[in-house]
This record gives structure tokens, C-alpha cells and sequence, in this order.
RNA sequence: GGCCCCAUCGUCUAACGGUUAGGACACAAGCUUUUCAAGCUUGGAACCCGGGUUCGAUUCCCGGUGGGGUCACCA
């Protein structure tokens, strides 16, 4: 499953929600050649990640039957032998080869080619196995309405005698589509707008089936990030669990995908899954596509990932932390202290995984090596001077107790003389005594983790190399 | 190529005849608790073109242009 398709379920699932409705997963695996070990499962995994639940699906059969169209054969058949006795479907009487020679004549004259040129004068009669044909009842333009569109209308180049039943047993989409959704009450079709141009084929069937089609809710193309075409398989588009992977929440990617083609009315954009039922309507829908831009899903999901409580961010943390660091962590109990400060810093969990590895956290729990050269700030070079700022600062740490050892009181203390000295000169030294990087959070939030005994024992500890150097 | 659909900042979009064309992402600058991140402030940035209709068009109509889709015993 990928962005499109999951997209589709969406929109169909929010409607379906919003309007108390029933939303069917149907697995449409009528080509045979095509079927892949286990994709059933893998499309209910996508949707169950997603929390797009249906009421009838693969392993929940309605008062319909099976939702699986491969175990609804009997309905396809006894349709198409309505169809055959109503005079409105034959047998294709050619074989592939003068198909083929039929296509390639009418290319070659630059016409379109349609199989109801060909159509045999005496229809035959149908032994099952062959492979059958529609027979269009009327050839005429039709005018349709689409919930999102309005009016649509094509001309009779779009209708022809398309196959219903191949010649393997199984039917066609463009058939078992259209028998389904009879059989099984469905009244709005979400599709992206490939379909638009087959709609008067399908418009015919139903015809003459003498179904009242359901209502066509067409959705816009997700194009790719660059706009040069739609959002495929072949060109970039992952299959959605990859983004499980990479670190994304999942009500992050379900509302940035409502937001491409549908808008809540508003200036706002963060949603839960919740609040977009609520709020989705088919005249809110757009008409043109929209691009797909991973940049701006990784904005939703750091706004998903603020709104976790500590808990359940530190359940995604821990599943994404380097097993090591994750092991160092907890046994000095700072994993829970450090939730904050992962929190502010990531787009996706993934990013934990790269902090870790590049060694973003494990200052907080073992003591950090450097240079002393480190420790200096950028417009003094003088160790003796660093030290002496150091040694003073250490001297007002001393001074805070154990119990009201916090990154706020301690900026506190230490602030006035960073502000008397230059900040540089005693906020960096600071710093990176604690950290032993040229790049992390400030100091006081550091010191206020790691506690005040080790504090002191790592500034002493850089006095000290200062000291010597 | 035939047919069909679509057209507002780089991107997602608001506007339903009268607005300094709004918001968000991204970008740039500044501020901020030295650095990184975050945050805050500010800024640049769009109505595809041409005709109509109208007192007035981004908005309605027509044409063009551009983009997309579709022309299977695939879905």
C-alpha cells in the first residue's frame, strides 16, 4: 500500500465515520498473475497502523458473503449469465492475435481502435469459458455528477464492448467492481481521478444491469514532490509501513494526507483522527492535485510527537534508541529525565537512533574525554584564566543543596557572573566541561540531569586539565 | 494523437464579484540562555495568458497555453 491507496481509505473512512456509514475492505484479487504471497496481510497491517478500521473486510464477511472477490465467483458468474440472456454481453469470438491485429491496423491509420467495430454479427452462445464481452447497449455521450467535480460528461469514444470474464474464469475490475458494490449496498465510490475517463463504461453496465449507479466522490492525484506526475510505485512512493519505520507517528501521516485534496474550513492544521471525522465534508475536497512533500509531513509529526505524553514518547524513544545507549541510560535512570530534551530536538524517532550513534547522549551518562584545547572559548586562550573562571563557578555551585539542584536555580546562581564576566567566557568553558562537545544543549540543563555530585566532579575534572596544561 | 480532468506564493491551501489576495510548510534576516536545536519577531514570495459578461473580475463564460489522467483478457 502506498500514499494514493491509503489516501483513498482515508477520505472513505472519514466520510464513512462522519456519516455513521459502514466502510468495506474489499480485496479485488481478480487477476491471478498478479496475486503476491501475503498482500492481503500487508494491507490490513497498513490500515490497522493507520487506525482506519472497517466494519467488513478479509477475515469479516458481511451479509454479503466474502469480501475477498476471488471467493465471490458464483455472483460474477450468474451476472454475467444475466447479461449474456438479456442480450447485452457475447462471447470474443477472436483470439489475442487478431486483437492485436485489429489494434495495430487501426493505429496505423491513426483512428482509435474500438472492439465494437468488430463485433460479430451473430452473437454466439456463451460456454462459460470463453472470454466474455459487454455489449454496450446504447452508444451515446453521458453526463454524470460527481460529488467532488460536479457535472462530467463524455462522449461515445469512451464506451466500448469491454471484457467482463476473461478467459481464466475470474472477471474483470471494470465487472466485479460494479457486481459488488450492488450486492453489497454500497452508496459512495472514493477513487482517485484515474477512473473519471472510465466512468461512462461503467455508467453503461450499469445500465444495463438496471442499477442505479452509487454517487462518485472523485479525489484529486497525489503528484510527486516535484509535480511531473502522479505519486507512484516507480517514482518515490513508499509503502506506507517504511514511514512506521523511519519514525513517523501515525496520526501525523493521517493528517497530513487529509490535507492534501481536503481542507477543515480553517486557519488550523493539526488534527487528531478524531477531530478530522468530525469536521469532513465532500465539498471541501479539492479538485486539483496536490504534491506529496515529505518536508512538511515531518512538521505534522514533530507537532504529533509534542502532543505525546512523556509515557508514550518514551515508549516510540525506546524503540528507536541504540541498544547500548538505551542499556546506559536506564541503569542511571535518565531516561525519563532526558524526554524533554529529546522531544524538542527530533521530526522523527529516527532521528533518536542518529543522535545516539553520533553520540548525542551518552555524555549524560558516562563522563565525557576531550581536549582541553575544547574548553577554551573562542576569544581567550589563556587556560589559567579559564580555570579561574571555572573554579569560581564551581564555588557557586557548591552553594545550591542537593534538593534544590535544578537547571532553573542554577542558571540562577550562575548567571550573574557569566552576565559580570562574559557569557562566553564562563557559559562555554562551562558547557563543555559538562558535555565534552562543541555542540549541545546549554549547561544549566545538562547539570540540572546529571545531578550535582557528578556537576562538580566534571568541572573539577576540567580544572584540573586546564590546570596542567 | 483522440477523449477527459485540472490551473492562487517553491509546496499544501483560504477566498464562493468589491480583500493591502489570508494561513501553514519551506526559505532569509534579527532576537534569545556562548554552541546546536527549539522558540519569538520581521521579511521576500502567487491569482497561467487573451477575449468577453459586469459599474467592478482571482472569482462567471469562451478560447488558448500548460500540467495531469486515460485509451488492457491490470486494477
Amino acid at each position: 500500500m502506498h500514499i494514493g491507496g491509503v489516501r483513498t481509505a482515508l477520505f472513505a473512512y472519514l466520510f464513512a465515520k462522519k456519516n455513521n456509514g459502514t466502510l468495506i475492505l474489499r480485496i479485488e484479487d481478480t487477476d491471478q498473475a498478479r496475486a503476491i504471497e501475503g498482500s492481503i496481510q500487508h494491507i490490513q497491517d497498513s490500515l490497522s497502523w493507520l487506525g482506519i478500521d472497517f466494519e467488513y473486510g478479509p477475515n469479516k464477511p458481511g451479509p454479503f458473503g466474502s469480501c475477498i472477490q476471488s471467493e465471490r465467483m458464483d455472483s460474477y458468474k450468474a451476472f454475467a449469465q444475466k447479461l449474456m440472456d438479456a442480450g447485452h454481453a457475447y462471447p470474443d469470438p477472436y483470439t489475442h492475435e487478431e486483437i492485436t491485429a485489429f489494434r495495430e491496423a487501426a493505429k496505423a491509420e491513426k483512428r482509435p481502435f474500438l472492439f465494437r467495430d468488430h463485433r460479430p454479427k451473430t452473437l454466439g452462445a456463451w460456454d462459460g469459458k470463453a472470454p466474455l464481452r459487454f455489449k454496450v447497449p446504447e452508444i451515446k455521450r453521458y453526463r454524470w455528477n460527481d460529488a467532488v467535480r460536479g457535472e462530467l460528461e463524455a462522449g461515445e469514444e469512451a464506451l466500448d464492448d469491454f471484457i467482463l470474464m476473461k478467459g481464466d474464469g475470474y472477471p474483470t475490475y471494470n465487472f466485479a467492481h460494479i457486481v459488488d458494490d450492488h450486492l453489497m449496498g454500497v452508496t459512495h465510490i472514493f477513487r482517485a481521478d484515474e477512473f473519471i475517463s472510465s466512468t461512462p463504461r461503467f455508467l453503461s453496465l450499469y445500465d444495463a444491469l438496471g442499477v442505479t449507479p452509487p454517487i462518485f466522490v472523485t479525489l484529486p492525484a497525489i503528484l510527486r514532490d516535484d509535480r511531473t506526475k502522479k505519486l507512484g510505485k516507480r517514482d518515490g512512493a513508499k509503502d506506507v509501513l517504511e514511514y512506521r519505520t523511519e519514525g513517523y507517528l501515525p496520526e501525523a501521516l493521517v493528517n497530513y494526507l487529509a490535507l492534501i485534496g481536503w481542507n477543515p474550513g480553517t486557519d488550523e492544521e493539526v488534527f487528531t483522527k478524531e477531530e478530522l471525522v468530525q469536521r469532513f465534508s465532500l465539498d471541501q475536497i479539492q479538485k486539483s492535485g496536490g504534491a506529496f512533500n515529505e518536508t512538511k509531513l515531518r512538521w505534522f509529526n514533530r507537532e504529533h510527537i509534542l502532543k505525546l505524553t512523556p509515557e508514550k514518547f518514551l515508549k516510540y524513544a525506546e524503540g528507536f534508541l541504540p541498544k547500548e545507549i538505551k542499556a546506559t541510560l536506564k541503569k542511571k535512570d535518565l531516561l525519563e529525565k532526558l524526554v524533554p530534551l529529546m522531544r524538542e530536538r527530533i521530526q522523527t524517532f529516527e532521528e533518536l537512533k542518529e543522535m545516539g550513534e553520533a553520540g548525542e547522549f551518552s555524555f549524560y551518562a558516562e563522563t565525557p574525554e576531550y581536549h582541553v584545547k575544547g574548553l577554551l572559548p573562542k576569544d581567550d586562550t589563556d587556560t589559567q584564566r579559564t580555570a579561574a573562571k571555572l573554579k569560581y563557578t564551581l564555588s557557586l555551585l557548591e552553594t545550591i543543596s542537593e534538593d534544590g539542584w535544578h537547571d532553573q536555580k542554577i542558571k540562577e546562581i550562575v548567571w550573574p557572573y557569566a552576565e559580570q564576566e562574559g557569557r562566553a567566557q564562563v557559559l562555554w568553558p562551562l558547557r563543555y566541561a559538562l558535555s565534552g562537545k562543541p555542540k549541545s544543549p546549554d549547561p544549566f540543563t545538562i547539570a540540572g540531569i546529571i545531578g550535582k555530585d557528578e556537576t562538580l566532579e566534571r568541572i573539577s575534572h576540567a580544572i584540573e586539565l586546564l590546570h596542567r596544561a
